[in-house]
DNA sequence: TAAGTGATCTCT
DNA sequence: GAGATCACTTAA
């Protein structure tokens, strides 16, 4: 966390208006949060996975700006959560400037691994998408102090992404803490 | 390892 | 309107 100055709150919508790659290293060791009623869940995040641009092959986006993924190019700060493979829902969370297409899939977090494991886990569905990070969606990101060194984050190749050809495939734009 | 599940996209 | 696709999980 070099950029953004680290306290014990709820990342405000500037957090994400910043470029998708550095946000999506500075979400490790952030709160994932999640209210239901009086009970609030949090959840360190471990992993993520950008996907920015219109050039990336990789993303929705890359074909223009469809009705499914038009959250994308919406403000940063907002959910994107779109339904696949049949059963299950993905909690992305958009970035960067309006009109520029970029967003960061939530995959893992300390307690529950796996992006369609975290959405059924804290009940994420459609009713999220594009709403606003905020405590008041029932549904944000807090910064609680946790520092995650550099030297401890991964990064790799995206998963399932051999589509997206030879160079957008092979892009280390997935985030992982040991 | 393969089946399951259904919205979305891309072609007719 | 039909058929392929899909950034996954679960059960075996």
């Amino acid at each position: 966390m070099i950029q953004y100055e680290r306290m014990n709150k709820v990342l405000p919508q500037n957090f994400f208006n910043r470029p998708t790659l550095a946000v999506s290293d500075e979400l490790l060791g952030c709160f994932l949060c999640r209210q239901i009623g009086k009970k609030t869940t949090r959840l360190k995040i471990t992993e993520t996975e950008a996907y920015d641009g219109p050039e990336d092959k990789a993303s929705h986006a890359s074909r223009g700006k469809t009705t499914r993924n038009a959250p994308m190019f919406g403000k940063a700060g907002q959910f994107y959560v779109y339904f696949t493979y049949g059963i299950h829902w993905m909690l992305n969370i958009v970035t960067g400037p309006k009109d520029y297409p970029a967003a960061i899939l939530i995959r893992g977090t300390d307690k529950v691994t796996g992006p369609a494991r975290l959405t059924k886990f804290l009940s994420i569905d459609k009713s999220f998408n594009k709403k606003p990070a905020t405590r008041k969606t029932g549904l944000w990101f807090e910064d609680r102090g946790e520092v995650i060194k550099q030297s401890e984050i991964k990064r790799t190749p995206r998963v399932g992404v051999a589509y997206a050809g030879p160079v957008w495939s092979k892009k280390l734009y997935r985030f992982k803490t040991s």
